[in-house]
DNA sequence: TGTTCAATAGAACAAACGTTCGAGGTTTAC
DNA sequence: GTAAACCTCGAACGTTTGTTCTATTGAACA
């Protein structure tokens, strides 16, 4: 499909970058003096061809009336690979703290959107993301400050890191999840702190631990 | 600074979906059209306004020469949040297996990339991607298939996640550095799986984990 | 009441623009 | 060679389009 004469491509490119400077699309002529070609009716001719193999749309008489239907494509792409997620607030990872609005859950308001790609949040469409307070998961690589993603869930397996909210405390906290029997053993990933053990029916799981977002140290 | 007349922001948004349909911006007469004005020399007029205010940016004589300045700064930050990031092939997490092209370093061409989010890169602009394979770094939310994201580095410290070369292998893995003197243990994240104990001068760090990313289980 | 000012109206102009036409040139295949 | 297909050229035509001009309306104000 890639048999374009130079100048076509030429031309292509040119609409490309005028587009990128101005965010409008070139007349006729702009092309033809940008692409230093001598008349008005060669643009008009390459034009055509490029239309027909489908590079561009032209609307006829309508002055500028042409897009690149490839960037048209890529825009559509991008918006695909990339999803607004909502920084619903704050989660402790270390002392549980009381989280403003944790009652119910964290449905309320988002504080923030960031982008995230998609790659790391398959086909969920529930994802939300908490920043992060405290140390306890920092050999998990999840460090005060750093923001997290979470999948609501209501079960989780044994090791994971998961979101639970403790009736009798009223305060959320971030742990690996260890079940075992009668009590629940939350386990930081920090060897300075220790568990945290309570019965099992004082805990609610609330989110499972998707993925953390956070920049390298230098 | 929102003194618009009700009018102009009428204006304002036919502009911003004509935009949005057409990928070219609309003509007087159109948003004459589109917003029931009866007189083109009122469209002139309140656009007059508009450019004052600083909302668009008109080109003298240039038939549909007009961006509005607002999404121009919209695409600015969408562009500044992400960032395309190389995946330049596959690392080992389990027994270490010659990668392709694994020799010098992974400096060569790019198999794909994939959009991230500035929040994951901080200022590093040398991060790169790999594809992992095996599952020894399970317990680290890091399984087969996952791609993850490193920072090049010479040295690393106790219990970081590090690629490292291992010269008389010849191959590259992914494991949890543990420097103990003479010897030095790479220990997976899987307890299944024992660590490798190599003479510390056989190894030779290459990049510093410093993200993973992978969508959550359904 | 008269004045001022923002907003509207319709017409008109000149420039910008897409498009067409006929003629000529160049390449390719036979 | 010829023919056909492809490409170039310059000019011209008819719209589309930004812009301007003048007149008008209606509200605010003194």
């Amino acid at each position: 499909m890639d048999n374009l004469s130079s100048k076509q491509e030429q031309i292509l490119q040119f609409i490309c970058n005028f587009i990128e400077e101005n965010n409008y699309p070139p007349s006729v002529r702009d092309i033809q003096k940008g692409c230093n070609i001598s008349s008005t009716s060669v643009v008009d001719y390459n034009m055509r061809a490029l239309e027909n193999r489908g590079y561009i749309n032209r609307n006829k008489s309508v002055a500028r009336g042409l897009e690149l239907l490839w960037k048209k494509e890529e825009k559509r792409e991008r918006d695909e690979q990339i999803r607004e997620i909502p920084v619903l607030g704050q989660i402790a990872a270390g002392i549980p703290i009381d989280v403003p609005g944790s009652d119910s859950s964290w449905t309320q308001q988002a504080e923030e959107m960031i982008p995230v790609s998609s790659h790391m949040l398959g086909k969920s469409d529930d994802i939300f993301a908490l920043r992060v307070k405290g140390t306890s998961m920092i050999e998990d690589l999840i460090d005060d400050g750093d923001i997290i993603l979470l999948k609501p869930a209501k079960t989780a397996e044994k090791g994971q890191k998961v979101a639970v909210w403790l009736k009798d405390e009223e305060a959320t906290t971030l742990k690996r999840y260890y079940p075992e029997g009668e009590y629940t053993r939350l386990q930081p990933a920090n060897k300075t702190m220790e568990p945290i053990v309570t019965k099992s029916d004082n805990i609610e799981i609330q989110a499972i631990f998707v993925g953390s977002i956070r920049p390298p140290e230098e």
